[in-house]
RNA sequence: GGUCGGGUGGCCGAGUGGCUAGGCAGAGGUCUGCAAAACCUUUUACAGCGGUUCGAAUCCGCUCCUGACCUCCA
């Protein structure tokens, strides 16, 4: 097996060979999302993106435990010390309890990411189960003399921190500039430095999610969850940390921090960041009001949709993007890829179908060959989805008898179809000939067939016509009538 | 203002020095009772200007446009 994968790493700025500490074993870290309203479109990308490597590293061989956190506590409006907590503003909206939010919208989430198929985490950490741990790291940091404590709140020191480590290694900039151009925030009048940033929150009275802490009743800030809980489960010095492109700057610039001055080891050897989904060019988000969800995307209702598509075709139209370049998002960009996903399938669906001959027209080894180069390089999907397109191509023609192929070939073929579709891209069909209607249209269709061979042609018309009109789109073989749904 | 990206044919989107990206759309053809599908062939391209080079979409410089981050955000 071909292991010579490349990964770009955010640290350095360039492609590097991929090298786990303790092959087969690989750690891979990814920031999950803030339960406390329903995952939008562009949440969806990021972790369709690590999807996507989580099973190539998997298909490579590799034993991973995926560890991706649900933060259910800890981020304020505006990150100010004095705002409030997002689950408790929006608890009070929904006249719910703040874990009822959590749990609704947690439930929300794994049900989205369900009908992506994507592979659930070998470990999901919430923010609130490992308030401890979290309490223990901020103590670690005070002992090194990184953080310190004002009024029942600890805030960890960043030029301090900078004066012996690169803080800003992830983004390059310069801490002067940083220190200039950071816009002053209200509520900061009790941190030392302005870059400073909160580890633990003395909460109000008012405050309903708090904990007990040395320091005061209260609550964690937002950057130490995942400090703590990567460190739980995967160590001082793990493979890989993922996340949103956003989150660079700021959080994972601060992860970094914290664990280096709580551990004296940079976290993570490989640094990966998927880029952002966007509209009109302009990046989704919710404040923008140019979001979609999910639900609304699969069913059409929203005003900038024309039509629905269905998750498969969703996940197809991402992943013919790279996972560094932002993609942007239109309907006609999702009506190809709906054609495009359909063409690939209706292919794979004739894989039992091909009959073998004594030699074949391809060379399906290079193919193979080109399909591993492109994942390798990075995770280039666009690239392995051409490939594949290539392999459609030989398909269909082997079906038609244009081309011929040997039984070895077929059985190559079949083992990347199964690889590369279903098993690293995490496609799926989107079944409908196993379900009662389906065998209904199975019996509409054999009665066409049969009025075809009566040269009833005016019968077989309308029964076309009118499954078409239905949703239901016929073809017909030299030897068989096929069928499949429209949208 | 600072940091880091981008500008590729009608649309989406790969490609980083010479060799077809791919999908969708368009055109012609084959097949077919018709339709659809499929297959074959095919048109349209690298923001602008200058430079390096035998050769640049790809490297360098300048200009224009544009995005992200710097504030919670995947």
């Amino acid at each position: 097996m071909n292991k010579n994968l490349i990964i770009y790493n955010t640290l350095t700025r360039k492609k590097e060979s991929f090298k786990p500490q303790n092959p087969p074993l690989v750690g891979l870290y990814v920031c999950g999302p803030t339960v406390y309203s329903d995952v939008h479109l562009g949440n969806c990308r990021t972790f369709i993106s690590f999807d996507l490597i989580y099973r190539y590293l998997l298909h490579l061989g590799y034993q991973v435990r995926y560890v991706r956190n649900i933060t259910d506590a800890g981020h304020l409006e505006g990150d100010r010390d004095e705002g409030d907590d997002k689950f408790a503003k929006k608890a009070k909206l929904e006249k719910l309890e703040p874990m009822e939010i959590v749990q609704k919208y947690t439930i929300g989430f794994h049900d989205i990411m369900r009908l992506f198929n994507t592979l659930p985490p070998s470990i999901e950490p919430t923010a609130t189960g490992h308030i401890s741990e979290q309490i223990e790291m901020i103590k670690q940091i005070m002992n090194h003399g990184f953080a310190y404590e004002i009024n029942g709140s600890v805030y960890f020191d960043v030029e301090k921190y900078s004066k012996t480590s690169h803080y800003t290694i992830l983004t390059n900039r310069q801490l002067d500039d940083l220190l200039v151009n950071t816009r002053e925030l209200s509520g900061q009048d009790e941190k030392k430095g302005r870059l400073d940033f909160a580890l633990w929150i003395k909460a109000k009275p008012e405050h309903i999610m708090r904990w007990p802490s040395p320091w005061s009743i209260g609550f964690p800030g937002w950057h130490i969850e995942c400090s703590a809980m990567s460190h739980k489960y995967l160590g001082d010095h793990f493979d890989i940390h993922g996340g949103g492109m956003d989150l660079a700057a700021t959080h994972h610039t601060n992860e970094i921090a914290q664990s280096e001055a709580c551990n004296h080891k940079q976290p993570a050897k490989y640094w990966m960041h998927t880029n952002m989904l966007t509209v009109n060019g302009a990046r989704m988000s919710k404040s923008a009001g140019n979001g979609f969800l999910p639900m609304e995307l699969f069913n059409g209702n929203h005003p900038l949709l024309k039509r629905g598509y269905s998750p498969m075709t969703v996940r197809f139209f991402m992943l013919q993007a790279h996972y560094r370049s932002t993609l942007d998002f239109s309907n006609d960009a999702l009506d190809a890829s709906d054609k495009g996903y359909k063409r690939l399938m209706n292919a794979v669906a004739l894989l039992n179908k091909l009959k073998s001959s004594n030699q074949s027209d391809f060379d399906i080894q290079s193919i193979q060959e080109r399909c591993y180069a492109a994942m390798n390089d990075d995770f280039n999907s666009p690239i392995l989805i051409s490939e594949l397109f290539e392999i459609v191509r030989i398909i269909n023609s082997i079906y038609d008898g244009k081309v011929q192929a040997t039984e070895e070939d077929l059985k190559i073929i079949r083992k990347l179809i199964q690889h590369f579709v279903f098993d690293v891209l995490g496609l799926k069909e989107e079944e409908h000939q196993a379900d009662d209607m389906g065998k209904i249209v199975d019996w509409i269709v054999q009665l066409r067939t049969e009025a075809k061979a009566n040269r009833d042609f005016v019968t077989s018309d309308k029964i076309r016509i009118g499954l078409q009109a239905l949703g239901i789109q016929l073809k017909d073989n030299k030897e068989e009538t096929t069928w499949s749904k429209i949208n």
